[in-house]
DNA sequence: GTGCGTGCAAAATCTTTGCATACGC
DNA sequence: GCGTATGCAAAGATTTTGCACGCAC
């Protein structure tokens, strides 16, 4: 079994119960094959991923599943609305989207503006920094994320 | 004088000398009448605003200066690599800018995800927090910002 | 069987680019 | 006058949408 259909086949363990399979039979919605191939593949591929659409609907083809783009688009969408997914604004070209997970909530992005390496980090002063704002000015928190910008050590040599 | 030309004209106390224009006098660039104005636009509305490519183009427009879009484009990416704006990525829809102002430097975002209302806020710890990150990852700092997203009183009530 | 989801292709956005012309320096 | 900047229109890139068909429930 190569990388990629490693990362689509469900664990036997996870297959029935997931919460986010709860949620797709909620409120007239259905679980169909195309959306637990896009969920397999973020679940699978851990928390520390970041795909794009088009990451998406290559790597879901070179694992032979055929699936649109149309369709993985509005997949996405949905897995942000129901909070599953969280969509990062990175980079240049596109969005990019990594699981919800509990293990690793409110984690933050080091990203290098050269190549595009990312290193996720934690920090509580962070997360408070934001609550504070919020309440300041009557905002309801939804999220924060801090977006570092740097130059990653390989970049720095190639400068 | 309406508002959007008040937002163009030049204070006359600013019109010479100002490190922007200096910068768009070196190195074979041209301080042309476009550029000129939108600066000018950028300098009046003041660094707490922040504009896309598409409200300049209209804001311009009003203001009876015609500047193509593509030549706002190729403006606004000019002055971002001379550091004189910051680019944000901060809701759905296209990226928009502000002024690089040394009177506020290193602030923060709080977005409402309903309306896109903004407000800005600074905090020490955030900055240190992304100065931690770099350093331990052995990157190389350029900036840190953090997005805070969330609803704002108007859309909280209106939901 | 009902009606949500999919695929396809077309459209809509946002941004960049090639090329001839204009103009800052 | 040289060479950069502009305007225009076309091309690119990314994302959304209309519509007929298919399939989860």
């Amino acid at each position: 079994m190569n990388k990629v259909k490693a990362l689509l086949a469900s664990s036997p363990l996870k297959q029935y119960g997931r919460p986010l399979e709860v949620g797709l039979h909620q409120e007239g919605r259905r679980l169909t094959p195309q959306r637990r191939k896009i969920l397999d593949l973020f679940e699978n591929s851990g928390s520390g991923n970041h795909l794009s659409a088009e990451d998406v609907h290559h790597l879901l083809l070179e694992a032979k599943s055929r699936v649109s783009l149309a369709t993985i688009y509005r997949t996405l969408r949905l897995l942000v609305e129901m909070g599953f997914l969280y969509e990062l604004e990175l980079s240049e070209g596109g969005h990019r989207f990594e699981l919800a997970s509990n293990d690793h909530p409110d984690h933050h992005h080091l990203v290098c503006v050269r190549c595009g390496r990312t290193e996720e980090f934690e920090n509580e002063q962070v997360i408070q920094a934001g609550r504070i704002a919020a309440e300041k000015n009557g905002f309801k928190l939804i999220e924060s994320t801090l977006n570092v910008r740097a130059l990653c050590p390989g970049c720095q040599h190639n400068n």
